[in-house]
DNA sequence: TCAAAAGTGTTAAACATACACCCATGC
DNA sequence: GCATGGGTGTATGTTTAACACTTTTGA
């Protein structure tokens, strides 16, 4: 949801954004809240300029909030059904806000754009969340990480949206060794597991996790790293190809 | 590439759709060659009805060019390039079409249409090839089934949707029972397996592909198939829950 | 010396692949 | 009978999951 006039985007087509980011064990999708009465949640989205590509207008509307510019993206589903702008979440966003929406100058040009029927390519990013400043857009009231089970009400099918997006990234985590992307430069291994384990759900047995990992041969082994607790000292890994995890 | 006035339609968003079939222990893709000067050949396409779900648009399309309503298709990618329209390939049509299109009556309107830059949404399609007589478009010279490796020059990236296509059937095959769509009602354990040779392009050892099918429990075993050749006659199978595989 | 967590090895089950054999049929 | 192609069973190797053991560290 982006009040934008119609000028030089294509019209009724947008991209919404699912951002993956991972933080104390938990797999999180970063949320604005739009700055309209009514507690409207949208995904972060917006439009495709005229010269400009699809994975390109994906990749500034990323960066517009999250400040950054290499990070995985990848689209994984379009969205299209007749009737996905919700009437019910238009009707009840326009009548609790007319007077907002006039002060704020959206002539009935700009409403005519944003109210029309949408189709909606949807695209998944995955990024290490220390390194994210969420941004604010003039339409927002804030932004926020929501673990991915307690994400807030969504408007339309974004919920559908985030769904997809987590099936997708599921699919091809191993296949496209994803993982990466979401966690700083070093880690421990059983960091890594946990990150495996907030994205499926479920527990893995530790030995049998870490050889395949290691199987893999994507991880190099370096210094231990010193926790300070009362056990033994685990290995810091590394990835031998960041640069491969950008390519989309 | 389908000429027609912007008026009900999105603007500057298309459909493409791969049609797989399977005849002659090939697996074809249907594809029309544009009425035009230059030798232009196309994959079905379309647009969308602003009141038309995408899927609804896909089946439409799809309906007008094999007669099939009940088929199995499904997105698979959004092609989005900023110069995906290959000016190339336009120019090339309006150089050596000029009088052909005013003698249509293609006025500035729906030639400024045609020809700004287009997303297109990537579906691909399933089908009984005996099933479908192919019908031409307004826009055709004709339209034919082609073995997948003896493909005509297509026009701009519809060389790369084919194979994400055939990437994405052949992901899908199993996880999804597909096969039995391009199949007629009944077939031999042999067609089958033809088949799947067709699709992956390699050879399976006959026993264990067998094992496989039959370790599915989809196929219901049915009388023999008397062939008159000199050897056992070979059941015929039928799969169990041939509705399921139309759900898109 | 002990608990806690990391790292490695060993075994069993499941699955995929390769090989061997038997069955029905028309000539 | 026998060549041909269909159907099934058995052995082998590979991957996956389950279990057991050893190592390191601070208290």
């Amino acid at each position: 949801m982006h009040a934008q006039p119609a000028i030089n985007y294509i019209h009724q087509l947008s991209i919404d954004c699912v951002i993956f980011g991972y933080q104390d064990k938990q797999l999180k999708v970063l949320v604005p809240k739009l700055d309209f009465r009514g507690d409207f949640w949208a995904l972060p989205s917006g439009y495709i300029l005229q010269d400009e590509g699809i994975d390109e207008a994906a990749r500034r509307i990323l960066e517009e909030r999250t400040g950054l510019r290499a990070i995985y993206l990848e689209q994984f589903r379009v969205f299209g059904n007749a009737h996905r702008s919700n009437r019910d979440f238009m009707d009840r966003l326009l009548r609790q806000n007319e007077a907002r929406m006039i002060e704020r100058g959206l002539d009935r040009q700009a409403l005519e754009w944003v109210t029309r029927r949408f189709v909606s390519i949807g695209y998944y990013a995955l990024v290490d969340i220390n390194k994210v400043i969420p941004q604010k857009n003039h339409i927002d009231e804030s932004i926020e990480w929501y673990p991915i089970g307690q994400l807030p009400t969504l408007i339309m099918d974004h919920h559908d949206m985030v769904t997809h997006a987590l099936d997708t990234l599921r699919l091809h985590l191993d296949e496209h060794l994803l993982a990466f992307n979401l966690l700083p430069e070093t880690f421990t291994m059983k960091e890594l597991q946990e990150l495996y384990e907030a994205i499926f759900d479920k527990p893995f047995a530790r030995n049998n996790f870490q050889k395949k990992m290691l199987d893999m041969n994507v991880l190099e082994r370096l210094e231990k790293k010193f926790t300070g607790a009362a056990n033994k000292a685990p290995y810091l890994y590394r990835w031998q190809r960041p640069e491969r995890a950008l390519i989309s």
